[in-house]
Parts: C-alpha cells; structure tokens; sequence
DNA sequence: TGTACATCAGTGAACGCGCGTTCACTGATGTAC
DNA sequence: TGTACATCAGTGAACGCGCGTTCACTGATGTAC
C-alpha cells in the first residue's frame, strides 16, 4: 500500500481488450501528475502510458474531468486507509494513535505531492461532487473517532469535532508546507514524530480548550 | 489594499502604449484565476482583458512562467503586508497580535482563493524562484517577530522558531480547508476570531511545548 | 522652441503543437440454444 | 460441444480549437542639439 508512485510502472498490454483499462488509467495519471505537476496531465498522455488509443479512455470515463475525480476519489481511499492503519498501530483512545493518523497524513502528502495537490489544491470542479465530499468526510471521522476515544466524549460532542478541526488544519498545514518546503520542521530542530505528539497532546490534553 | 478582486476592473486602454502592462497582466491573471481557477490562465485570455494583443505581454515578461511568478510576487507582498498590518492592531507581543496575524492570512485566503492557490497548491516551476522563497520567508517573518516578541526571546532562538513554524501550519491548514469548504469552522460552532487566539494562546501559552 | 533620431511598447499575422472529443469501425468475449 | 449473435472494449483517423511564442512592422515618446 501506498507504494511510491515512482516506483510503479503501467505494464505493456498484450491482449486486444485491456483487462482494467479504469484502474490502468488512474495509475497513469498518478505517475503523470507526480513528474509533471498537478496540472501537467492529459488524457492523451495518460493513454499513451497506458499503452492504448487515445479514444480508449471514452469507454470508462465520461471525460478528463471524471478521470481527475476517479484519481482523487482512489487516492482518498488509500489516505482513509493509511489513516487508519496509523490508528491501529497504538491503544485506542492513546495520543499516539492520534500522531499516528497525522503521521500517515503526512506521509502521504510527501509521498504522493502531486495528488495529494491534486486532490486538495486544484478546484477544476470537483470540489462539489458528492461522492469526493463523502470520501473526504470518511477521512475526517479517523480523526474524529480518535480524538473522541482519547478525550472520552462521544465523536458528535462539540468539543471533539472543534479537536478534530484542529488536529486536521494542523497537520494540513504542515503537510502543504513540508511538500512546498516553504520550511522543513526539520529546520526546527524538532523531529516529525515529536512534533505531532506534542501537537497532538497539546490540543487534546490541559492544553487548548475552545 | 487586499480589495475583492471581483470588484476591480482592468480599465480599458486609451493611449497606444499602455502605461503599464506589466501591472494590468498581473491583475487581469488574478481575475483569471479567481474565476476560471489557479490553473485555468492562459496569456492570450490575460492578454485579451488587458486590451492588447497576445504578442504586448512578451515585451514586459519572457514567458507564460514569469507571469505566473509575477502575480505570485506581488501576492506575496500583499500578504505579508496584510500580516504586518494585522499584527499592528494590538499591542507589541500580545497574543491578540498574533491571532491578528493569522487572521489576515485567512482572510487573504478567503478573498482571493484562486491566487492563494497558485501561491501555494501548485508547483509550476516557481518552487525554487529566489526571489519567491525570500518573499516567503519574509512573511514567515512576521510571524517570527510577533511569536518572539509575546513570548519575550529572541526572534533565532528555536522555541520561538518552534512555535512560529506550529501557528504557520496551522493557519494555513486551516486556510485550504476553508477555501476548500471541506470543513468550515462555523461547522464547529466555533468562530474564527476566537479560533485563532485559542490557538495563539495554547501554542505560546502554558500549552505546547516543543 | 523645433527638428532628427534612437528607443520603447505596441500590432497583427503566422507557426506548429497537442489537446479533448467524436466517429465509424473491428476484434474479442460471453451467452443462448 | 458447436454455432450464432449481441455486447463489449478496443482502434485510428479526423475535427476544430486555443495556446505559447516569434516575427517584421509601426506608432508614440523622449532626448540631443
């Protein structure tokens, strides 16, 4: 899971029908999207990588925009899933599952810049698709849910939703800044895991109350 | 100062030559990209709303590139100088200064969310600009000093570089989610002002501690 | 103050390019009998 | 098990489009004398 995209290669087709076209295509615009920029992909291209015509494509998404969606709505699954195998790597309820989750967050964002921009950078109008905003509240519920546990209030309690919020901006943010290396935490002196615990017990222990 | 950019207009030309398109290219990309988006510029449209031929831009820019990190520069002035005048309207090395700070960050954010975008969501190449890196860090300066000052050390000293790094992330995490509506504040019956200084208060207060 | 001229900031036509998308088509697959 | 046929997932050629950029040009401006 969550391989580095780098890595992957879409594999030469052999047979007349594809097999996963959907999927193959997705994982082209991954690649594309990481060595080109958020912005730097084309159906076109994404085809050629997939080795098949440029008409193909048609077949399975309406059009560029719904391909773009396919890509965030996958790589959406794969950070929920990346957040919640980070939960379950520490007690339930424990500050450290809730670094945990943030870690995972940031992991992604610096293994995957360009579709973690992709997916919360750019607004070509996927902003309003139902399905994404769905996906994207899934991901916050790790959040909350964990933060819920560790404060001993229920997940719809005012004050763990306002933990959460900040839990989420606070890791967004340093996911933004490490990616654009506008500053490193490293620069800081503080190291990655130190800092979200801390960040993590500070909002959630004596510290900040809303 | 920091106007709605939907209320500017780019005046229509007159005279032959122009005055300075340089700066009309620049506003005319701004209201591009707050209508069409961070990635939906071209040079011809810019050119077009500019009133002048797509060749004008050429004699005041090299490339499309240099535009765009044209109108990220002067976004980044304005920014910071929207965080120094946020800054002055509390007391030196009050809390308030820096809820302030931050304050006008997201209300950047807010008002111009297409440019906040292209400053900060994509990656076209700007990234290691020396010109746009310093213009960063001279905004991350102003958090510096406001951070230093309330907590009475010097601006290099780690903690107060700690905790400038901890507010930044923070309110520019925040600042995506809100122009990404994917969570409002408001969603956490909290309001933004009183956010902003719960944060600033637990980060430099007696609360997080790197 | 008036003229000559260098420089500056535009024009507009043209270029080659790659894109998104459509279209009529064809080869492969799976199902009914 | 074998054949007929509907459906599916590709092809490849073509379209119109707008883009970024160049080019030789020209009108306006400012300076030297």
């Amino acid at each position: 899971m969550t391989e580095h995209p780098a890595a992957r290669t879409v594999p030469a087709r052999t047979a007349y029908h594809h097999g996963d076209l959907r999927a193959q295509m997705i994982a082209a615009v991954r690649d594309l999207v990481e060595t080109h920029g958020p912005d730097g992909f084309s159906v076109a291209e994404a085809a050629r990588r997939a080795g098949v015509s440029s008409a193909a494509p048609y077949k399975h998404f309406r059009d560029r925009a719904e391909i773009l969606r396919g890509v965030v709505g996958e790589a959406m699954d794969r950070l929920r899933a990346a957040m919640e195998a980070g939960a379950a790597t520490y007690p339930a309820g424990s500050v450290e599952a809730v670094a945990a989750v943030g870690l995972a967050y940031v992991s992604f964002a610096r293994t995957e810049p360009g579709v973690f921009r992709l997916a919360f950078g750019l607004t070509e109008g996927h902003e309003n698709d139902p399905d994404l905003r769905a996906k994207g509240e899934d991901a916050f519920g790790v959040v909350v849910r964990c933060a819920a546990a560790c404060l001993g209030l229920p997940p719809d309690d005012p004050h763990v939703q306002a933990c959460a919020y900040m839990l989420w901006s606070f890791v967004h943010g340093h996911s933004f800044l490490t990616i654009d290396s506008k500053r490193s935490v490293a620069s800081t002196s503080i190291d990655d895991w130190a800092y979200l615990v801390t960040v993590a017990r500070g909002i959630l222990g004596q510290g900040i109350r809303a």
